[in-house]
DNA sequence: GAAAGTGTTGAAAG
DNA sequence: TCTTTCAACACTTT
């Protein structure tokens, strides 16, 4: 269930095993041939196929392989993790991708719920149309965030998880953002104040730096790679605190659900207005 | 033992 | 166009 900080902390961990090789062959493991979105295995492969892997990095929550010629996006979505080898206490239904490079490692997919998918693009452009400014680059400024929410007739909190505003946050993130920023999830963009949306924008790009520092929250089985995990989880405020103190103002945790999303808030410091 | 919950996203429905 | 609901899947908790 990786967001932001822990998809950049499997793209530092792999780095070193995965730039530069040179691929020999990619398949789905467990029959699991839908892991590859609109693309064929066998059409995948022949792609894939000894290509080398220039650049790996991360845009929004996907990870991005640049290849001689087109790219390889991985969304790990709730459960996806990289290994570059099989664990002794792995259950071996749970791989879904093998790919093979020409040195002889491995690089494998791991996703027992299933949901993560690997892509191919001849270009970027599809991808970029779905994806809003990274909220660690430069386009991201306050006036992009203030305007942004002007214009937006809904909540805040489904509109920080929007992709297409901005890439990379998720539940986690944008619930911490806002406990910070003191602002109610419930809260309508259009009404949030220019303090209110330059204390967002100041704590989003600080909780991301710090989760990223920490390798990214791991809560039940995230890693950033083998088998490390992120530790952030241990400075987490408000998400997954229901009903204990708030770390500001004792009040207790409160959670409710807006689009079908955990939101946990405190209740006395994220007033509405 | 059944039902609900889980960090994501996109398609479908309103 | 925008928001809401549901489905994809497997495992854990209630």
């Amino acid at each position: 269930m990786p967001e932001l900080p822990e998809v950049q902390s499997v793209v530092n961990h792999f780095r070193k095993y995965v730039e530069g090789q040179k691929i020999q062959s990619v398949k789905p493991l467990n029959e699991w041939n839908k892991v590859f979105h609109s693309i064929s295995p066998t059409k995948l492969n022949h792609k894939l196929k000894s290509q080398n892997i220039s650049k790996l990095w991360r845009r929004g929550k996907y990870i991005i392989l640049d290849l001689d010629q087109g790219y390889l996006a991985i969304h790990l979505r709730m459960t996806g993790r990289l290994q570059t080898k099989i664990n002794k206490t792995d259950h071996l239904k749970h791989f879904t991708v093998l790919m093979k490079f020409e040195n002889g490692t491995n690089l494998y997919f791991k996703d027992y719920r299933k949901f993560g998918r690997w892509y191919y693009f001849e270009t970027l452009s599809k991808l970029e149309a779905k994806l809003g400014p990274e909220p660690l680059g430069s386009a991201f400024t306050r006036q992009f965030l203030k305007e942004g929410l002007q214009r937006s007739p809904g909540m805040i909190k489904p509109k920080l998880l929007n992709q297409k505003f901005i890439a990379g946050i998720g539940n986690i993130y944008a619930d911490e953002s806002l406990w910070t920023a003191r602002i109610h999830p419930m809260e309508k963009c259009c009404n949030i104040s220019t303090v209110k949306s330059n204390r967002l924008h100041q704590a989003i790009q600080e909780i991301l730096n710090k989760a990223i520092g920490h390798k990214g929250t791991t809560i039940i089985n995230f890693s950033p790679g083998d088998e490390a995990r992120g530790n952030f989880a241990n400075y987490l405020n408000v998400f997954g605190k229901s009903n204990e103190p708030c770390p500001r103002c004792k009040t207790l945790i409160q959670k409710i659900f807006l689009g079908q999303r955990g939101t946990h808030f405190c209740p006395r410091c994220q007033k509405k207005r």
